[in-house]
DNA sequence: CGAAGTCGTGTTTTT
DNA sequence: CACGACTTCG
């Protein structure tokens, strides 16, 4: 029996009320897994649920696995039979048994974004696609968003038509040849897993009704970062016996990018009418310090709900801001600082906005002799050696997978080169059969010459693999057959020294994977293990018993804690992005509330840093601090960089920690002084002298651009190095009412020029629409008279 | 057919 | 800068 006594009473609540919607609006370190787990255990245990009834989404692997552990520990028994899954695992689950009413065989292939890339590559050759006007990757995207939001490619079509967009109709034209051709292999692509599971519900009633009587009882974590799909998945199963649990927090939706629709969480109380909601506001993690920053920043926010987290912990200590020359500088006293303060490393974190900031703090932990763990940036499974294998296994599973086929066909080298793909593929297409297919039919392939003996000896190769397959070999004896028979491991040997050797050791990784897989599944069999590995997110791997510093985005931070962050690379045009900031409000909010997700993985201790200049695009950029330090109050932020002690911000600190639990914030007040400016940012440049620029010269010119309201702020255009030199034009040779051309906005209207004195102050109404009205300084702008 | 070299392009974040 | 795609040469 459990003791639901320790659980706080909104938990309590969360965890009592099992029956209808309700929606846990749950802060950061509020304790919601808490929560969950005890939610799952009291259904089994005191309201006799049968645990196969309950279904939990969680938002990663590693989340489920931990979910499913603790539920274990809460529950004498059947805690197994509770499914705990991601979207993605759960969407494939029902389709491994169900897709053979839409047309697709049990076998299908799981392609990721390298596969669906190269898939987009031949379609844009077949199609005779002008790569100037459209990119592989801008389709992909385009098309993952009509995913997202449940339009087809015919629905496209149509509405492609109906605007009259020539672009959007070749776009709609490449969704449908995309669409076929997956189809054609037997793939789905990481959207299909969840489209497809919706129109497997809509088109077959019974397997809908299947699901729904199975899952009575339905969860979901991270709600606030789950897309239209995904809220589509979740009303249809849930509707029958509408007892379903969402958990989230809109402050922490960074997902928007992905097609996440903010709107699922703010509005559930309208899509299921009579829903009940519980607040989890206290929280269990972070020093009053660190939440106080956290809520600061977090507040300069529209549209939120409204809530505040408070806590009970220790006031703690002021986070720290540090500014150094470089990033070198920056990850250089971050990895030393970690080792001054010593063990257990596990108790550290570094995070940063972007995955290529990653690598100079690899570099500085090697150098400084720090045990690190890297997540992210190139996934294992997207390493080339791994890919050549799982390729090899795909082609065993499923024939019909041409990409994959393509793959591995000359790797190793067989001499079959890519003038004897093309006709291979010709024939194919001819005889409407697969690319594989057409393989065992060399013979009659036009042209082929001598490369069909070759082939012979491949196909006779994979047929064998086949083989040992039906014979339930185990896989990793398929993957040693393959690395011996094909020669894969004699070329990885001749290649090179250092090199191949970390590809036999990532492929021994796998061949661990394999056995584990093989000795835990309940009927394994190589699709299911194919699968596993197509959806697990690195993070999944994260092992924390290691006692290892932890180096990872933001993104990957969600949902975790640390009780030592440093928060790298506060500058923006890093953090809040350069698109962020030319997109506009809606996105800068979204960088806001990964800012906020940031500060609050932190438990004891918080450190901010930023470079003054940084290397992008191999050139030197300087760099402004992040407008998000600029949000967290002075008496919460201690800068060493500068002298505080003359300011008083010490004293008012010291204060701070002295003051009633209810007096508040001393300095909530004064942040609405000094206005806000146009993307709802807080202007809080008291903090720096004025006039006096990063580099230490006087410059007006410098804050201009800021200060004008500017929601772009034009900081690293190739123009800006320049600026502290450049000087008011004298006259303009552009006017009201003609139109002009930027060089990254585009088109549009002058509509006000205005002299502010040192420089021109000009408004543009830009033709993009995303763009809108801006006003620039003229020196900066460089626009040109059309 | 394959390897080495040149050119160009690009950077948010990820299941 | 750093990677990938494409070209040229052997």
């Amino acid at each position: 029996m459990n003791n639901y006594d320790t659980l706080n009473p909104m938990q309590r609540e969360a965890v009592f009320t099992t029956e209808g919607p309700l929606l846990v609006l749950a802060g950061a370190g509020s304790g919601k897994t808490r929560a969950l787990t005890h939610r799952v255990a009291y259904l089994i245990e005191e309201k006799d649920v049968k645990p196969w009834n309950i279904l939990a989404i969680t938002f990663t692997n590693k989340a489920a696995g931990e979910m499913r552990d603790r539920v274990n520990s809460l529950v004498e028994y059947g805690a197994d039979s509770v499914w705990v899954s991601t979207f993605h695992s759960l969407c494939v689950r029902i389709l491994r048994r169900f897709i053979e009413n839409i047309g697709y065989t049990t076998d299908f292939s799981i392609y990721d974004s390298d596969d669906t890339k190269t898939l987009m590559k031949q379609i844009f050759k077949d199609l005779e696609v002008n790569t100037k006007v459209l990119k592989e990757r801008g389709v992909l995207g385009v098309i993952s968003s009509a995913k997202n939001e449940m339009i087809s490619p015919e629905e496209f079509m149509l509405s492609a038509k109906a605007e009259g967009d020539s672009r959007l109709k070749r776009i709609a034209e490449l969704y449908m040849e995309y669409q076929k051709r997956l189809k054609k292999n037997n793939a789905l692509d990481f959207d299909d897993l969840l489209v497809k599971t919706v129109e497997l519900f809509q088109s077959k009633q019974e397997v809908l009704e299947y699901y729904q009587d199975r899952f009575r009882y339905i969860m979901v974590d991270e709600y606030q970062d789950t897309n239209t799909v995904q809220f589509k998945l979740v009303s249809l199963l849930a509707a029958k016996y509408r007892n379903i649990c969402v958990v989230g927090d809109d402050d922490q939706s960074i997902y928007r990018f992905r097609g996440a629709n903010i709107r699922n969480i703010l509005s559930f109380e309208e899509t299921f009418p009579g829903a009940k909601v519980i607040k989890l506001e206290q929280n269990y993690r972070s020093t009053k310090m660190i939440l106080d920053s956290a809520n600061e920043v977090i507040r300069n926010n529209t549209g939120r709900k409204d809530k505040t987290l408070w806590t009970e912990n220790e006031v703690g200590e002021r986070p720290v801001f540090r500014e150094f020359p470089s990033s070198f500088e920056e990850a250089e006293w971050i990895v030393r600082d970690i080792v001054k303060k010593g063990g257990p490393w596990k108790d550290y974190a570094i995070l940063y906005r972007t995955n290529a900031q990653s690598r100079i703090f690899e570099e500085k932990c090697v150098a400084y002799n720090l045990p690190y763990r890297l997540v992210g940036g190139v996934n294992f499974y997207q390493r080339k050696e791994i890919k050549d294998v799982l390729c090899y296994l795909k082609t065993i599973a499923n024939g019909r997978d041409d990409l994959a086929v393509q793959r591995i066909i000359n790797v190793p080298k067989r001499g079959i080169g890519a003038m004897s793909v093309a006709r291979v593929n010709m024939f194919a297409m001819e005889n409407d059969m697969s690319f594989y297919e057409a393989l065992e039919r060399v013979q009659a392939v036009p042209g082929i010459g001598k490369a069909a003996l070759k082939i012979g000896v491949f196909t006779d190769q994979i047929s064998e693999f086949r083989k040992m397959l039906k014979e339930e070999t185990p896989i990793k004896d398929v993957i040693e057959a393959i690395l011996d028979k094909t020669g894969y491991r004699d070329e990885l040997k001749e290649e090179g020294e250092v090199e191949a050797e970390s590809r036999m050791e990532n492929i021994e990784e796998l061949i661990n994977k394999a056995v584990s897989y093989w000795e835990s599944a309940e009927e394994p069999s190589l699709s299911a293990f194919l699968e596993e590995v197509a959806l697990v997110a690195d993070i999944d791997s994260m092992d924390e018993s290691e006692d290892r510093i932890i180096l990872m985005t933001l993104h990957s931070a969600k949902g975790l804690e640390f009780p030592y962050v440093y928060l790298a690379g506060m500058e923006d045009g890093l953090f809040p992005s350069m698109m962020s900031l030319m997109e506009g409000p809606e996105a800068l909010e979204e960088e806001r509330r990964l800012c906020y997700v940031g500060i609050t993985r932190a438990e004891k201790r918080l450190t901010l840093t930023a470079a003054k200049s940084r290397m992008i695009k191999g050139q030197v950029q300087p760099e402004r601090t992040s407008r998000f330090i600029d949000e967290i109050p002075d008496v919460c932020l201690e800068r060493p960089d500068q002298d505080d002690s003359k300011t008083g911000w010490k004293k008012m600190a010291d204060a701070y920690r002295n003051l009633p639990e209810e007096a508040g914030l001393p300095w909530a007040k004064a942040s609405g002084a000094d206005g806000k400016a146009a993307d709802g940012h807080t202007g809080r440049f008291q903090n720096r002298p004025a006039g006096v620029s990063l580099f230490g010269q006087k410059s007006d010119a410098y804050k201009n651009p800021y200060a004008s309201g500017t929601s772009a702020a034009p900081k690293n255009t190739p123009t800006f190095g320049k600026a502290f030199t450049v000087e008011k034009p004298k006259s303009l040779d552009y006017s009201e009412g003609d139109r002009v051309h930027h060089m990254r906005f585009g088109d549009g209207t002058v509509k006000s020029i205005a002299d502010g004195g040192k420089d021109f102050e000009v408004t543009v109404d830009f033709d993009n629409a995303a763009i809108g009205t801006r006003k620039m300084f003229a020196s900066f702008a460089k626009l040109k008279k059309l």
